[in-house]
DNA sequence: ATTAATCTTGACCGTTCGGTCAGGTTTATT
DNA sequence: AATAAACCTGACCGAACGGTCAAGATTAAT
């Protein structure tokens, strides 16, 4: 067996155990208890393997981030706005329907002010957006896309695309009791990229 | 003085502190104490007015449920999509930059799965859509909007209206560690506006 | 086979939580 | 002025929290 595969595997029964429990109650809410008894382990062993409960909450957050800016690839893969905003709304939809946890944890952790991670936020991110702005910004001076703060356009994406993972307690309440189907989840892909390409001036 | 008025006061005053202290801290992370200190009280005189940490969550609930849905009254009162749906984005959004605490505790109860709300959710705000799709449905029929799913329409208007206040503190990390500018928040509200009126073809 | 390193765990600790309560004070009613 | 009703609050409680630790069990290195 290769060595220090304990440590791999445990880790990685915590970390799956911990994201299923801080997104069902929030950093607060979760305790080490919970955790372990999700994880199938004695408290004790999650303090041996992660020293704190804010610790292993910032491993977390680490991989969610990861996941975050990876989705960003298919931007950047593209030349012209239909396919390069496309295919970021599509991704970043198809992300949040397939790790809606995640999703979760990273919009408490923002609401309650992100504590844990401004830094990230103002540096990694901050750059990683302002390079995409440039890219809308040729866009708009080419005539490809209509004039309007890039920024802005940004914010909807992320809004309505994490809005689908964030408030599903809410939709489902609002569709019979049922979590959205997988045709409608297309539908819906299919409509805000619609919207939002139609409302830049990028169709029609 | 008119009676009830030291209830009255007293209510008022624990209800503003534990809208402070829900939007920061979550329902969890909230104490009693620390929403007893907001409000310059005993922390038993808190439990005279509200018998327990959940009702009290529950007034704070109530009434931003209420301000929800008094912000529709826009939507109501106009005749074309053009103007019902800018009246109703601006007015979410205005509402949204006016109370962002109260925006943020709705989030987060929904985060949480709606624990508490989910009654409400299925009924009245259920039967509150179902009205206002039967409205955009006529628009569409008369042709003065595109085809789309209505349902849809309305999840991204609240997801961007929302996200202002709700991703305030990213927002802020991005924009050099200010908050939108009263300009900004103009900015970004006439451009939500003109994009989603744009995008289901009722502008152009 | 022996030693060293890593892993496991029940029992325990100090702190803080939501909530209670008795007894005093203030306000309203008559 | 007397009584009742409403309000106030320091001290306290059991439960649950994050975290510790010593001692044993297992695995790796020699």
């Amino acid at each position: 067996m290769r060595k220090n595969q304990i440590r791999i595997n445990n880790e990685r029964r915590i970390l799956a155990a911990a994201v299923k429990i801080f997104a069902g109650y929030g950093y607060q809410g979760a305790t080490m208890r919970k955790i372990a008894e999700e994880a199938g382990l004695p408290k004790a062993n999650l303090h041996y393997y992660f020293q704190t409960k804010e610790q292993l909450y910032r491993r977390v957050l680490d991989g969610i981030f990861k996941d975050w800016l990876a989705a960003a690839d298919t931007f950047d893969g593209c030349e012209e706005p239909v396919e390069a905003l496309r295919g970021y709304i599509e991704t970043k939809m198809d992300l949040s329907r397939k790790r809606p946890l995640e999703s979760r944890i990273w919009a408490e952790e923002i609401l309650r002010g992100a504590p844990l991670i401004q830094d990230q936020l103002e540096q990694t991110l901050a750059a990683w957006l302002d390079n995409r702005l440039k890219r809308i910004t040729d866009w708009i001076n080419k005539g490809t896309i209509q004039a309007l703060n890039p920024r802005i356009l940004m914010y909807m994406i992320w809004a309505v695309t994490q809005h689908f993972a964030d408030f599903e307690s809410q939709i489902r309440a609002l569709n019979q009791q049922q979590n959205l189907s997988d045709e409608q989840f297309a539908e819906a892909k299919k409509q805000v990229v619609q919207t939002i390409l139609k409302g830049i001036g990028a169709l029609d």
